[in-house]
DNA sequence: CTACCGATTGACT
DNA sequence: GTCAATCGGTAGA
């Protein structure tokens, strides 16, 4: 089930705003075989790459964020309190801009995340940016590989996986102290994976993806 | 070198 | 709802 996924450049392609929303209902698998761990994309937030103060390339390079001047495709992680953040670099080499996956919903190797997040009930798996890092096993020894190349890390569509139709979204950014108001927030509605404030959403939060 | 600070999380009132 | 632990990155002396 948790077999090929298909990962095509035109998915990175386009404006950041555009990429955040279509990573939505996407696939994240890192591993294989046995130690594969996987889950469908819920939740994301777009960093642009000019007049957005909350942007880590905002002030220009520095060791940590140089993988965001590296074009679409390229995979940025960094490291935040105690954990880490995983980012889809978007738009062209040196435009400092990037998708941060902020929720997942697992679909395989459960058993892999339930055992390195140290919890046992679903929602507390990957329900959050640092979270879901922790369940794939992302660390910042990935920072700067290529999507579209390597096969330690997948972001795309698996013909084995069916994603049920679904609404999206958009609220400001959450978690961040500087241009709060831009709405580059976005996530599937209803889905109990979301971060943050649920009364956000239109109803319930029951409703998964995977079907 | 020291000091400050998060694109967070989890424990607690 | 509030709040502190945590640690690598960053800026500044």
């Amino acid at each position: 089930m948790e077999s090929s996924i298909v990962t095509t450049q035109p998915l990175f392609r386009g404006t950041t705003d555009r990429v955040a929303r279509r990573l939505l209902g996407k696939i994240v698998a890192v591993g294989s075989g046995k130690q594969i761990a996987a889950g469908i994309i819920v939740e994301t937030e777009a960093y642009l790459p000019a007049n957005d103060e909350a942007c880590h390339a905002h002030s220009g390079r520095t060791p940590r964020n140089v993988t965001m001047f590296e074009g679409a495709g390229k995979l940025y992680v960094y490291s935040i309190h105690a954990g880490y953040c995983m980012n889809v670099v978007t738009e062209q080499e040196g435009n400092g801009c990037a998708v941060l996956i902020r929720a997942i919903e697992p679909v395989a190797g459960i058993k892999l995340m339930k055992k390195r997040r140290g919890k046992d009930r679903l929602i507390d798996l990957t329900s959050g940016p640092s979270k879901l890092c922790q369940a794939l096993g992302v660390t910042t020894k990935l920072d700067g590989i290529n999507l579209l190349e390597t096969k330690s890390i997948q972001i795309g569509t698996s013909s084995s996986i069916r994603i049920r139709k679904f609404d999206v979204v958009v609220t400001p950014r959450i978690g961040i102290s500087k241009a709060t108001e831009l709405p580059l927030r976005f996530f599937v509605d209803r889905n109990p994976y979301v971060s943050g404030l649920k009364r956000l959403h239109s109803g319930k939060t029951d409703r998964p993806l995977h079907v």
